[in-house]
RNA sequence: GCGCCCGUAGCUCAGCCCGGAUAGAGUAACUGACUACGAAUCAGGAGGCCGCAGGUUCAAAUCCUGCCGGGCGCACCA
């Protein structure tokens, strides 16, 4: 498509007297594909030219009708609209002939140059369960990740984990009071989780638990060797937990750098902000005022000397900066957090680090049950292992009902779910919040995952009755690609490459997933509407070498959402 | 009180950044298509004060202002 509009807006530049790169931001597509493929509007040229829209749109129009396109074949005015309508065969060649080159890589690109991104997401609390909350950063993070890396940039997962912090005094006091060990041994977060939130319903009642709670925690700090020795277990404990679902989910970290790593850094920092003057001593504590930039003061230290969240962010982003020369860092993190980042950015921005508008905070609405927002505390969340397990499991009793030969269930049910459950956190707008809903976590009809694997794997199954020889490249054979379905089917392939960057440009993985369901629907339409093994030997070899692209365009777009796409399901 | 975000079909959402042709999907309910390359699919009708009110514009779901409803945040938690 970018060729076409490129070839559009050279030739209608001069006739208009704008530059090419002014008419390719005009050109539009149409609402209707009875509108053509790519529109003029004649609405800007009005003014100047002192004559109605569709007056110049026709006129446009003739002097046009003598020039030959390579990837257009016709050129009409409607109304104010000049639309022109792509050439089928040049065009259906050009696109075909990209995917059967680039293949895995079609739809990738080199524009970031090997550059280094890092990625902080996940980034799950210690101690506390991994719910479904945390699936939101894990999964956009990790799209997001595969995205850039498609585009080339060099990606540094960072898994930020709150490892440090009041919480664990918390653990530490509930642990000592209540705790037993077998029942640490045997399901420890699990156990963890339970004492937490007895921990919060006790001290309701008994505000001593939260004194000796800080206490706990100032030991901690102090490197007290009882409070280092449960934290260290506890830690470890979770970590193993989590290990779990990052391997189910086929996710990796480079860094696993917990608060807790920057513990040795904050002094500095402290220091670094003193130096600079842009701090100052308020009741006690030392904050950065950012009042003239209309937000409130960011706290490095409290009346206590004790440090806070962004002293502890502000370490990791020098850190970071400092290790990875970044060209871009990006936090994925809830949109309740913007406060603290855009706190965050403007305390680096103050410290003279030009590189703190490479910063990027990714935020996402919350996911929420019907009744109102989840909360660890009192003990109102799903694990995600839940939510994964019985979403595995609806798509295995969908298998038996449904394909009960199918040879490797197991692994479909896996894709199945778990493609399932991401797809269903990348698919809308990460900004807006998600209601908690099993019925729509366990459906697989209509525009979920389940249907674009489905036609993946509808395609695989035609291909599995022929013999590979027919997916040669060949040029002349995919000129007999003419049927509506087929066209509109090769437009929609032509435009993965657009729809990454996109992605990109926007931190938007939805928008990915939005056009591979519009990907598998155009071959849906293409499948009941053309027969491929029941057609002419030539016609077939071009359908082939067609749903060979689309299949591998579904392929390579799933993998990019961390989505496996099964030969058979 | 102040700030940020969301509000589009019964329900879940695209479209809004960058204004343009009759506002699109899915889902639920209804109708039709398996002696058919896989019906987890496809086709069809039906379903809309684009929260409300102003403004800008030849043109507003889209931009601006105010209001309403919901969510989130606002110095010693993370």
């Amino acid at each position: 498509m970018f060729k076409l509009k490129e070839e559009i807006s050279l030739l209608l530049g001069p006739l208009v007297s704008l530059e090419p790169a002014a008419v390719l931001e005009l050109l539009e597509v149409p609402t209707d594909s009875t509108f053509g493929d790519l529109a003029f509007p004649c609405y800007a040229l009005a003014k100047r030219l002192k004559q109605a829209p569709s007056v110049i749109a026709k006129n446009l129009s003739s002097t046009l009708e003598s020039k030959n396109g390579l990837f257009w074949e016709k050129v009409v005015p409607t109304g104010p609209y000049l639309n022109f309508y792509i050439a089928p065969q040049a065009f259906g060649r050009e696109v075909l002939r990209q995917v059967y080159e680039l293949q895995e890589t079609y739809g990738k690109s080199n524009l970031g140059n090997g550059r280094n991104i890092t990625i902080d997401y996940s980034s799950p609390n210690i101690a506390k369960p991994f719910g479904v909350g945390h699936i939101r950063s894990t999964v956009i993070g990790h799209a997001l990740y595969l995205i850039y890396q498609a585009l080339g940039y060099n990606c540094i997962g960072i898994n930020h984990l709150g490892d440090w912090g009041t919480q664990f005094g918390k653990l530490i006091v509930a642990f000592r009071h209540w705790g037993e060990e077998s029942h640490l041994e045997s399901d420890p977060v699990d156990y963890l989780y339970r004492l937490y939130v007895q921990f919060h319903k006790l001290a309701e009642d008994d505000p001593s638990l939260e004194d000796e709670a800080r206490l706990w925690f100032k030991k901690l700090e102090e490197g007290d060797q009882e409070a280092v020795a449960y934290w260290t277990r506890f830690r470890q404990l979770s970590l193993d937990n989590y290990a779990i679902v990052y391997d189910q989910l086929g996710i990796k970290f480079e860094y696993i750098h917990g608060e807790s790593f920057y513990n040795e850094l904050l002094e500095g920092v402290v220091n670094l902000v003193q130096e600079k003057g842009i701090a100052r001593v308020s009741d006690g504590a030392l904050i950065v005022d950012l009042e003239q930039f209309g937000l409130p003061p960011a706290m490095l230290s409290k009346k206590d000397g004790a440090t806070l969240y962004i002293t502890r962010d502000l370490a990791a982003a020098i850190y970071r900066h400092e290790t990875f020369n970044f060209a871009r860092s990006l936090y994925v993190v809830g949109a309740e957090q913007e406060l603290h980042f855009k706190q965050l950015f403007k305390v680096l921005e103050l410290l003279g680090f030009t590189w703190a508008s490479d910063c990027v905070h990714i935020p996402f609405g919350l996911i929420r049950f019907k009744e109102g927002r989840m909360s660890t505390r009192a003990g109102k969340t799903i694990l995600l292992e839940e939510v994964l397990q019985r979403s595995i499991e609806m798509a295995r009793e969908i298998i038996e009902e449904k394909n009960p030969s199918l040879p490797n269930k197991e692994s479909a049910a896996e894709a199945i779910g778990l493609g399932a459950v991401r797809f269903g956190d990348l698919s809308n707008d990460r900004i807006k919040n998600i209601e908690f809903d099993w019925e729509k976590v366990l459906d697989f009809s209509g525009e979920t995952a389940a249907y674009i694997q489905y036609a993946h794997a509808r395609i695989c199954s035609i291909l599995r009755k022929t013999s590979a020889e027919n997916l040669r490249w060949d040029e002349k054979t995919v000129s007999l690609l003419i049927e509506e379905e087929e066209l509109t089917l090769i437009k929609t392939i032509a435009q993965l490459p657009e729809k990454v960057m996109a992605a990109a440009d926007g931190y938007r993985p939805s928008l990915l997933a939005r056009y591979l369901v519009d990907l598998a629907r155009e071959f849906n339409r293409f499948y009941h509407h053309c027969p491929v093994l029941n057609s002419e030997p030539q016609l077939q070899r071009a359908r082939l070498l067609l749903i060979n692209a689309a299949r591998q365009v579904l392929s390579n777009g799933l993998s990019l959402l961390g989505i496996a796409a099964p030969e058979e399901m």
